[in-house]
DNA sequence: AAAATAGATTAAAATGATTCTAAACTGTTG
DNA sequence: CAACAGTTTAGAATCATTTTAATCTATTTT
């Protein structure tokens, strides 16, 4: 039950103004139950697909952008040309399947609490993140 | 006293004969007690700069590619636009100081020991990389 | 509500990392 | 030495991402 006023509020807050365009990008992104995974080439497939509209791709770097930097959305490291995001923003981390190149989150508590004994004078911690990779069983 | 020998045997291993800009690569790469993170511009200038000789990009990519396939270097998962490599193959983590775009080692022994208590099926587990996203600390 | 303006959208160009290509080269083998 | 297999290289191609500049739209001002 997201309305159109909880998108407005995520863009200005994220100092864009409520555009179609961007409410549209917004209904792809957070209109769902459930979370998930994507490249810019897969929201840009996704919007087409589901609204049968195209938002250029300018404006969909722009949106996305806006909101990885406000926290709406979360960047995924990862080896790749590409760069992974995730609708999931609570604290958690990620499998990597390396044979079809697909993310699977893995919840925080499934994770043993990570303790780091180091610490660099001057800097402090942004965040700690797991990336689990996976290769198929052929056991 | 890294040899020139071992650097033949390495590039033999990764299928590649041992030709003079392959064993510069080497020497570059290898012959130090101390290992190191780059990408492969970083690479390339390194090497001029200790060769004063120029290897083409294409052979600069395909070596570390092959040494990367072959485990004689590791790609770390960054959410960069390039790719970042490390001489240090051993089992490790990585701080990333994000004000300067630098990876910073972080010793398997200064990491609690991680459990995952997830597993998918058909899938079995590869590696397990902890990164640490570090910030400058205006305490 | 019309006019003014600040910001947004877009297609297309630019950029930058990486990969590919094809011609010239090198080392090895028969 | 000739033939071959594999290498190197500069430059072209590719692909994700960013920038540009012209046109358009939301918001503010009057």
């Amino acid at each position: 039950m997201t309305s159109s006023i909880e998108y407005i509020n995520k863009l200005r807050n994220s100092g864009l103004r409520p555009t179609k365009q961007r409410i549209k990008i917004c209904e792809v992104l957070f209109n769902k139950e459930v979370t998930f995974h994507f490249t810019i080439n897969d929201l840009v497939k996704k919007i087409e697909k589901e609204s049968n509209e195209k938002i250029s791709l300018a404006t969909v770097y722009n949106t996305v952008h806006a909101f990885e930097k406000k926290g709406y959305l979360k960047e995924i490291p990862i080896d790749s040309n590409q760069s992974y995001f995730d609708t999931n923003t609570s604290d958690h981390h990620h499998f990597f399947d390396t044979t079809e190149n697909k993310l699977i989150d893995l919840d925080d508590k499934d994770v043993s609490p990570i303790q780091i004994q180091k610490s660099i004078p001057g800097k402090k911690i942004k965040s700690i993140e797991v990336l689990v990779k996976l290769d198929t069983d052929n056991q």
